[in-house]
DNA sequence: ACTGTATGAATGAATG
DNA sequence: CATTCATTCATACAGT
């Protein structure tokens, strides 16, 4: 969730729509009919996943036919390639006798390869039942306020060194989650360091 | 940077069964609003790789809220950052308003024939820089014909013949807009080199 | 007007 | 860290 979420696109309407006779409402990109032959036409060409460069340079060139934006050349492309494959896909179900019992796309499917889930700790009591919050009230330990910054180069959290827990220096803040439920005192505190 | 327009986005159709584990079917992680809350409250305060132990400690306090592995906590991060930057790049683009000054450029000779870099340029180092895209209103340089990845024999189609003089050496491909209009004789040239 | 379908947009989950 | 795939949500538009 960025902060521009759902597709509202509700920035300035004045003239953002391109004029295209069609009155076309503004709120999500609306390829015009030009536009889509040129994407369609690169699809067929072969163009599956055009690279940043590329999807610059068409979005440019499709500008001239009205409004629009690399994200939706990019998404274009995106959901073409996804939908013909997923309609191929239809085609090939049951082609046999009877179970086919694969495809079956619903838990634990893939665990995650390296140390990810380690979040396991209630299991005895009552497993799938509805939570219990033991209220783990406790200061949740964040980061060291200096180490955050694109800059990680290869620190892998393979790390996975025990447990530190010991380094809690400096700056403390406290965030309360804010929602408009009324539950619990329940205040979420982050500790960061 | 619009923040809480309204809170909706509660994806509460079809499905939607996060939450407990109450022999939910769900396959993926579906975050709560709170979770997201959170999650974007500690990205803000600028936490944007966590290490094992605060990913730890976030989906455990996350818990509460609902059914969350320290895994989804890693990848939201992951998403979020790689989200915030892609859209750096991808949103931009074309934000001239109505200036048709399109420069039919005198088609850059495309560069050795058979597979090679498509992107011959620029390649500088501009992490999170908010510049304007540079207008890259050349023939469009595309992939190297010779099609990549998937077993998708796609016949490459060259109808639309240039009805222009411009024809490179290499295979390229003249695209010219039909349309009613009667815009410039605006022909988008596509070249595939 | 309502409904079904096509498709733009978003994002969780991976993989390299 | 970037790139991609799969799902799903949201909407524009066509058909009845």
């Amino acid at each position: 969730m960025d902060e521009g979420m759902s597709g509202f696109c509700i920035k300035a309407a004045g003239g953002g729509c391109h004029g295209n006779g069609t009155g076309t409402k503004c709120g999500r990109w609306n390829p015009t009919t030009e536009q889509v032959k040129v994407l369609t036409e690169l699809f067929r060409s072969g163009l599956r996943t055009p690279s940043t460069d590329q999807i610059q340079k068409i979005s440019t060139q499709l500008s001239f036919y009205g409004k629009i934006e690399s994200k939706n050349v990019f998404y274009w492309f995106q959901n073409h390639k996804a939908r013909e494959r997923q309609k191929r896909r239809k085609v090939s179900t049951a082609h046999d006798d009877d179970h086919k019992d694969f495809i079956r796309r619903m838990d634990k499917i893939s665990p995650p390869k390296h140390f990810l889930e380690v979040n396991h700790h209630h299991h005895h009591h009552h497993q799938v039942s509805d939570h219990q919050p033991e209220r783990v009230m406790e200061t949740l330990q964040l980061f060291p306020l200096n180490s955050f910054e694109e800059s990680e180069p290869e620190k892998l959290r393979s790390s996975m060194h025990a447990n530190d827990h010991d380094h809690h220096q400096t700056t403390s803040f406290s965030y309360t989650i804010e929602t408009d439920m009324d539950y619990s005192p329940l205040d979420l505190r982050l500790s960061f360091l």
